[in-house]
DNA sequence: CCCTTTCGGTTCATGTATGAAGTATAGCGC
DNA sequence: GCGCTATACTTCATACATGAACCGAAAGGG
């Protein structure tokens, strides 16, 4: 009988794992100057070639817009990214890659593979498929 | 070749996951004002014995210290818990549980089981422990 | 064409988390 | 008992997230 509060499968265990995972590939980042969220916010600006509106970009990273807001701001203060006009809004303002950006997001991917290799190296492979598919089911339209 | 960004098992997956699942369990803490950092301090003073110095509450809720500060000053400002004078220590303050944080936490804990019931009972009896086992394996000593 | 509505971003208040620095007290060695 | 170090908590700066309130610009209806 130690059940002693935590249940066996429960949220706080899912929760913490999660945050210590994290924790994990955030310290690695760090070296570079990087958090998830930075690094997040830069790949998906790869990913669409360079440059989104912010409100774009706040869709594809799920957030609410004010987030973009500031997240824009530090990474322009790191000169990681540039607002410009957009061309076809004046209402509109387009977050742009910057060479140093196109670097950070290079580098802050292998970092985060590597870690992530590193942490769910832990798992064989039917363990790490089983885990996708559990986090599927626990989260509807992940 | 669907593969767009996001891999299996990996990283993203679990995060957003873990954000999903704690979103829908803050939102139905929410209807009687409180949050999971909230409710995890209510059930460690409870735990404890209704009161805590504010630095082993740190340690069992496994964060700093100055985030404690915080939140006890959240929690008492909602009237949950009080802070007092240490009589073995004279700068040691203790969070002692007010009626009204007993009550709280009575209620949170109520609802945080039904919502984590609603939500892992997605899952089968085997899946649930496969999970837990997963996190267990992802996360050392979690 | 103006008016209303809607949309894109920013700003502000708030919650949660961290870490560094500061203050007061405790406790130890001598 | 003095002084040094360690401990308990607070304060401040910062990061990240949300939601409400706001403004300038676009867009549609009359």
């Amino acid at each position: 009988m130690n059940r002693k509060g935590t249940s066996p499968a429960g949220l706080f265990s899912l929760l913490h794992t999660a945050n210590a995972v994290q924790a994990q590939v955030e310290s690695r980042l760090d070296a570079i100057g990087l958090s998830l969220a930075k690094l997040a916010a830069l790949r998906a600006l790869a990913d669409a070639g360079e440059s989104l509106p912010l409100g774009q970009l706040a869709g594809r990273l799920a957030c609410v817009k004010s987030n973009i807001t500031q997240l824009v701001d530090r990474l322009e203060a790191d000169g990681l990214v540039a607002r410009q006009p957009d061309p076809h809004d004046r209402r509109g303002r387009l977050a742009v890659l910057t060479a140093a950006g196109k670097k950070a997001c290079r580098d802050g991917t292998r970092i985060q593979q590597e870690a992530e290799a590193n942490v769910f190296g832990a798992l064989t492979a039917d363990e790490a498929a089983a885990l996708g598919a559990l986090m599927q089911k626990l989260a509807p339209r992940a």
